[in-house]
DNA sequence: TAAAATTTGGTCAAGATTAGTCAAGAAATT
DNA sequence: AATTTCTTGACTAATCTTGACCAAATTTTA
């Protein structure tokens, strides 16, 4: 609610302006002084909240002229992203991971929280009380892709 | 009649609060430092006496800007055909009883078409993918249940 | 043009900050 | 007296912050 860490402020912040246009480049220096931190506070605020289970496509390049590209993208309209992300997720995902994606759809509005929730219980580590945690994670992905599929059927 | 512990006085202070708001974000230090108990006494509370059968979903998040957040829903007042649904259900389910299940919640207008078709693949031999078959049915019988559990508040 | 210098972003691990688990003992209730 | 509930704290786990060191691309210089 208040007190926010400061990853989360920079996160709001990019996505901010972010609504403006659905593509983005920054200078990772520049962010990483408008907000007082080290640079590389930068690419953990990447790593952690513009994945593509978040939606979001990043590119960079190094050197004079350098920037760091955030991009929105669509994950069930677009075939190529929905293929990435059916490979990022693999034979096996994390809870965490999971429960990223099924929050990204439900931000698109693709999923009723209803939907969002019967997804996300069916998830959850809790429920799949799987002693080996790569068993349970490679579960979790048969069912997260099977249901991916069948929303990108019926949509 | 009797004292009041200091674990119902939490609670009293949390549903006030509650009150105000459907849905607070505490830090968990903050409550235990106001009262004047351990950090694990929150977590006590919250579990005994923030659970879902009383009408609340938490989630929480730990490191630095870490809260713990508390949400009241809706019970809904079909609690009882889910009740006894999951009693017959038991701790194991095959998929032909599982999709009965499931068509008969939609039959009663507790589904929607999406949602069966989400709670059925879910369910599905296929996508659970296990050799043993006892293991299987033990495995949808969680998942089953925890959908049904999730049906049973509203928003 | 090739090497060197400069400018950018990337990785990783240690430390800090927050919440979670569990079990033992105390207190209350039956 | 037995059982249940509450309280406490040691240990665990997840997340965030920082900085040293690495890699790539461009620009400058020999």
């Amino acid at each position: 609610m208040e007190e926010k860490s400061i990853s989360d402020i920079i996160e709001e912040y990019l996505k901010q302006i972010l609504g403006e246009s659905s593509q983005i480049e920054i200078r990772r220096s520049e962010i990483a002084n408008h907000f007082d931190v080290v640079p590389s506070q930068i690419n953990y605020v990447i790593k952690t909240r513009f994945t593509i289970q978040h939606g979001y496509l990043v590119q960079s390049k190094r050197g004079g002229g350098g920037y760091i590209r955030i991009e929105r993208v669509n994950l069930l309209d677009n075939v190529d992203v929905l293929n990435s992300l059916i490979q990022a997720i693999g034979d096996s995902i994390s809870e965490r991971d999971a429960y990223d994606i099924v929050r990204t759809l439900y931000d698109e509005k693709l999923l009723t929280r209803r939907e969002g929730d019967l997804m996300l219980v069916a998830l959850s580590k809790q429920t799949l009380n799987v002693n080996d945690c790569n068993v349970e994670a490679r579960l979790r992905a048969r069912i997260l892709i099977s249901m991916l599929n069948r929303l990108r059927y019926e949509s």
